[in-house]
DNA sequence: CGGGATCCTAGGGGATACTG
DNA sequence: CAGTATCCCCTAGGATCCCG
């Protein structure tokens, strides 16, 4: 349509960025995308390198932004699970265009990472 | 689902994550895509809070990546513009999926930013 | 005008140890 | 097992000044 008015203002982008900028946030978002539910041990191996305190932080955080939700089972020992909301599901739709590209366009430097694929994300630096 | 053979890894993500992770290049990229060409001070200008450095930084980076080009014009005073290479056209499609489903789904948080919205960045290309 | 050179700070994020 | 509690470090990014 016409001149400016079809979309309104970048500030919205503002806000996304402020969660997905977070360095696990999207594998997390991500990797709860894949398996349906997972236990804090469980995403701690699939990210492998995250460190328990970034892992606590980082899912509060998207509990509180609504992409994950979270549910405890009162037993000993304790086990809580964690699964990608509506709005999460969502978010991780929107962002596989991103990844799909992405995919295509790194499988250069995809191969870097060819042994340790699945076993996903060593950040190694 | 059990298997791991449903997506294939998740490192790509990594490389992706470096680059929309700096605060400012995904609004770099957004900006970029809705002007064809702006010089430093324009993007500055759009990017309403951004310091020269940063600014700076963030184009490097994102000239590295190979998602923005540069033309320099040997003049007094100098002139610069900066646009979208062809990748950095894609990598801007790849987020539009994220922009828009952001843009339908804070428009309660929008009136926050009621007042300092900045010029509507119109979708045309 | 377009940046490079500096300095400085908040806080993200790693490592490790500890607890309910 | 699922986190907290600490400590510590590092870098992104703001502010400022200056120069070609």
């Amino acid at each position: 349509m016409a001149g400016e008015s079809d979309v309104p203002c970048i500030c919205p982008l503002e806000g996304v960025i402020d969660t997905i900028s977070k360095k696990w946030a999207l594998l997390i978002i991500h990797v709860l995308g894949n398996h349906s539910r997972l236990r804090f041990n469980g995403l701690a191996k699939e990210l492998e390198g995250i460190s328990p305190k970034t892992l606590a932080d980082t899912l509060a955080l998207l509990r509180k932004e609504g992409f994950v939700g979270r549910e405890a089972f009162p037993e000993i020992p304790p086990r809580v699970e964690y699964y990608l909301t509506e709005d999460g599901r969502e978010l991780w739709e929107a962002i596989l265009p991103l990844l799909t590209w992405t995919l295509k366009r790194e499988h250069l430097t995809h191969e870097a990472c060819k042994g340790r694929c699945r076993k996903p994300a060593g950040h190694r630096r």
